[in-house]
DNA sequence: GGAATTTGATATGTATACATATTATTTGCT
DNA sequence: AGCAAATAATATGTATACATATCAAATTCC
């Protein structure tokens, strides 16, 4: 079999053809940000004074890229961190008012986009798709 | 809608999980190789003499990445690179016997691996979801 | 033939992505 | 209380992934 015939090969394409639409969307709505940062504000703006354990266990990333992505999240201006007076180890992250609002008109504009990442699927093939999908990475 | 349960965020947990599956496999068989290595290695093995732009295009990845892919394949022993006498700019790429012998070996490795990937899904389901995913990704 | 454009490779910079190690702190056990 | 184990964050190192810029060489156009 041939490499680019490979179910994994196909995968990788299909990711790189999401944060492709992605990018592009979100940089035409004037947004300057990446999946996995949108997807940590929606961690924390779902649960705020998460810790970035709590935010990398739920949006199924390794502790140190999401260290990462809150410095940079940080740094914008979106998320603010300070120490868990409970637990000194962990950091308490919130957004910021700025990341609120941020997060309030991503939302839509990136909720939009999900259906022209499949715009290549028949419609009443995508969510055949993102059912098996889902499946494939082990959903229930 | 939550960003966990949108396409971008299932497509790049795929993604995840794929290149898990990819390393997890190829170790345990002894290799100590990456999926774009080895799908440098598959486009080589198949046009001996391309050039890192040819490999770029087939493999579809910029050809940034691609330089800096080929580098580590060189440092490794596997592919040779020789600057074309017809186009001076262009390097020609050859498996080295070590390249020749490590991707013989590796292939039926790397084609094993592909049903372990699809593994959640029922048998039936795979061929059904690589179709969806091959025209998502503007396969016809 | 010579300028303008294109193209292949490389350089630079940013951002994941993750394994492994280290440090600080907390928790569990006795 | 005291100590071992676990945990949160950070540090370190490797490998994509890609945009943009630069350089050298080839091609196109006039």
């Amino acid at each position: 079999m041939r490499a680019t015939e490979m179910a994994g090969h196909l995968i990788r394409r299909l990711h790189q053809h999401s944060t492709q639409v992605f990018a592009a969307h979100t940089r035409e709505a004037g947004f300057d940000i990446t999946p996995v940062q949108f997807a940590a504000l929606d961690a924390i703006n779902e649960h705020p004074g998460i810790d970035q354990a709590g935010v990398a266990e739920l949006i199924a990333y390794d502790r140190a890229t999401i260290g990462e992505v809150i410095n940079r999240l940080v740094a914008k201006g979106l998320v603010e961190r300070a120490v868990n007076n409970t637990d000194r180890r962990a950091r308490v992250l919130r957004l910021t008012a700025d990341g609120a609002e941020t997060f309030r008109a991503l939302l839509p504009v990136v909720s939009d986009l999900q259906a022209a990442i499949l715009a290549n699927l028949a419609v009443k093939d995508r969510a055949a798709f993102l059912s098996l999908a889902r499946s494939a990475v082990g959903n229930i």
